[in-house]
DNA sequence: ATATATATCTTAGTCACTAAGAGATTTAGC
DNA sequence: GCTAAATCTCTTAGTGACTAAGATATATAT
C-alpha cells in the first residue's frame, strides 16, 4: 500500500472511530439523564449551569437554542426538583438569574464518575508528551466542529438556489 | 509546579476540552438533523442503517433504545420522506427489513460535509504516527465510555439501597 | 411622556415518545 | 400435526417537551 493510500485509509478510520466514541458519549449523557430523573435539555441546562455558573434564563435559551418559554419550562422541572433556584435581578428587575443548588447538583455530578474513572484509566496509558497531543487535537477539533456547524447552518440561511453544492459523500459501505 | 501537578491539571483541562468538543459534536448532528428537516432518532436511525446496511425495525429498536412502537413511527416518517423502504422478510414473514434509498440517503450524507472537510483540515497538520494515536485512543476511548455506560446503567438496575456509593466529583469551578 | 426595546412567562397546539396490548407468524412440546 | 408459547411489528391512548405567538413587566431612548 502506497503512503497516501496508508494515509487516506488511517484518516477514514479515524473518521469512523471519532463517530462511534462521539455517539457512545451522547448514550452516555442520556442514561445519566434517565438514572437522575430528569429530561435531556435539562441535563444540559446543568452543565451550563456547572460551567458558566450564574446565568440568565435568556442566556441558557441562546446556548441550547431552545425558545424562551421552552426554557421556562425546563428551569420550572429543575426548580421543583431541587437542583437549581430562580434569582431576580435586583439591578435589571426582567431579567432571572438561574442557580444550581450545589448540594442537590453534586448528585447529578457523581453521575459522571463512572466516565471520568473510565477516561482516567485510558489517561493513565499515556505519556504527558501524547496527553498534549490529544489535547492540542481536542482544542483543535472543537473549532473545527464548531466552525462545520455554522457552515451547515449558513447552508441552512442560504436560499436554496444560491446555495453552493457540497461535495459528495462515500456510499454506505455494505450497501 | 509539580511533575504530577501539571499532569492533573492537564487531566482535566483534557476532560473539558473533550467535553465542549463532544458537545459541539452533537450540536453539529442537531443542525444535520434540522437541515434535512427531520426528528433526531430518525437521522440516527439513518446513521445505524448506513453503518450496519439492512436491519430490522426490532433491531433498530434495540440500538437506539427506543420502544419498538416508537420505530414505527420513525420508519413511517423516513419511509413518507423518500429515506428508506421497508422490506417483508420472505424467510420469516414477521420481520420486517428496512433499508435506505441510496440516492435519497447520500442527500443526507452531503450534509456532513462540512464537519469532514474541518476535520481532514484539522487533521492535515498531523504526521502519520500523530494519527495513529489518535486513533489508538478514539478506539480506547470508545471502549471505555462503552463501559462506563454499562456500569451507570448496572448502577440504576441495582436496588438504592445496595448501590455502591459513587466518588465525589469536583464541584463548579465558578461557584 | 411616549414609544420602542428587552426579558421572561403564558397559552394553545404539535409531535415524538411510552406502555400496553392486538395481530400475524414462527417455534417448541407433546 | 396440533396446541401453546414465543417472537416480531403495529396500533392505540395518553404524556410530556417543544414551538409560535402574544401577554406582562421592566428598561431605555427620543
Amino acid at each position: 500500500m502506497s503512503r497516501t493510500k496508508a494515509r487516506a485509509a488511517l484518516l477514514q478510520e479515524l473518521e469512523e472511530a471519532m463517530r462511534r466514541s462521539s455517539a457512545q458519549g451522547v448514550l452516555y449523557g442520556q442514561t445519566v439523564a434517565n438514572v437522575a430523573g430528569i429530561a435531556n435539555s435539562d441535563l444540559e441546562c446543568m452543565d451550563i449551569l456547572h460551567l458558566e455558573g450564574r446565568v440568565t434564563a435568556g442566556r441558557l435559551a441562546e446556548v441550547t437554542g431552545l425558545t424562551t418559554g421552552a426554557i421556562t419550562g425546563v428551569v420550572d422541572r429543575l426548580e421543583k426538583a431541587g437542583l437549581v433556584r430562580r434569582e431576580r435581578d435586583e439591578g435589571d428587575r426582567r431579567k432571572v438569574f438561574i442557580t444550581v443548588v450545589p448540594e442537590a447538583a453534586m448528585k447529578i455530578g457523581e453521575l459522571y464518575v463512572p466516565l471520568q474513572q473510565a477516561m482516567e484509566r485510558v489517561w493513565s496509558a499515556y505519556s504527558e508528551e501524547e496527553l498534549r497531543l490529544l489535547l492540542r487535537f481536542a482544542n483543535e477539533g472543537y473549532k473545527g466542529v464548531l466552525a462545520a456547524t455554522s457552515a451547515l447552518k449558513g447552508h441552512l440561511d442560504t436560499p436554496p438556489e444560491k446555495r453552493p453544492d457540497l461535495k459528495m459523500r462515500k456510499l454506505p459501505r455494505r450497501p
